[in-house]
DNA sequence: ATCGGATTGTTATAATATAACATTCTTACG
DNA sequence: CGTAAGAATGTTATATTATAACAATCCGAT
């Protein structure tokens, strides 16, 4: 399945300066409230505020970044605030942490639970979810043949997205 | 070339307990001496004493770890010494940084400069190096398919090592 | 209504990393 | 040699990222 080729709906897809983001935003919650829902997890009002400020661009977020727009709306907002719902949203698949970023980008993957491979650009910092089947399993063959019992891989690819290669 | 079996010259090998790390040590700092050499770079003593602390296992080393040890026999070392020799060392392709564990690692590969991937064991922290050819180019078809131009990878395998595995 | 567990608030601090400028060391050259 | 330029290290301060520990509050189930 998703062999498609057709834009928009492609599993590496980059989204560039102009695109309905408003979509990609109401997707990301709406799959995160019938997640918990069915999961019996509670998605408070912090959990969706900081999930929305991450889904606001496609671009890796700080924790104190987060932390500075959030004190923008409620009143001071201290690290542990942050970092719980973070763990929270990580907990649930909604949020993928960017090792080599130091950073929380949202999840674009639709099934569960699924070890994500990320394009991140140099350039305008754009950050592509991918589930690379292909890269999975070089992974998963690599790790058996050194006898290694693989339990979480991190692969993270820096570059130039396709907008930011052609300028 | 490289097909051969013998423990020690595997290229994806865990070494645990008991090998003559010794060995292990000398080649690090042999290939050191002679990559800077070749390049006319200054491998200092601190330089030195970094790469041979960082390789006094195969585990990951915290940059502060290094620092607590290098102030035992030093007189009180600061943090920017040794941050400036981890990146003298990683600019040189002697040491790796693993994104995952904020940690650094001694390059066991040979060539100059590469891309490494890693296998991380969650049990005992030994780190193994692998130039996986595979990974390699599954990696850079999925970045060429998303018109994504590729510089860097992070490929951070975490799991049990065969030792801990079997156990 | 109220109890218990989950969530958030609050304070403090740990852990990781870099900026900026002073000092010392090395090397090349006169 | 003596010395000047650049490289390397020392030093002080601070930025950035993350967690520990305990108090207050919320919320749903009885
Ligand atoms: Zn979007
Ligand atoms: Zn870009
Ligand atoms: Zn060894
Ligand atoms: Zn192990």
């Amino acid at each position: 399945m998703a062999k498609s080729q057709d834009p928009g709906a492609g599993l590496t897809a980059f989204h560039g300066a102009r695109h309905a983001h408003t979509r990609c935003v109401g997707r990301a919650l709406t799959r995160a409230e019938a997640l918990c829902r069915r999961r019996g997890a509670r998605l408070t009002y912090m959990r969706r505020r900081v999930l929305e400020l991450i889904w606001d661009s496609h671009k890796a977020v700080k924790a104190y970044d987060l932390l500075d727009r959030l004190s923008e709306s409620e009143k001071s907002v201290r690290p542990p605030t942050v970092y719980r719902a973070l763990e929270f949203l990580m907990a649930h698949g909604l949020v993928h942490r960017v090792d080599s970023l130091n950073a929380f980008v949202g999840c674009s993957g639709s099934d569960e639970q699924h070890n994500a491979q990320f394009l991140i650009c140099q350039e305008c910092g754009e950050v592509s979810e991918m589930d690379g089947a292909a890269i999975g399993k070089a992974v998963a063959r690599q790790a058996a043949e050194a006898g290694f019992n693989l339990r979480r891989q991190t692969v993270e690819l820096h570059g130039e997205c396709p907008a930011c290669a052609t300028r």
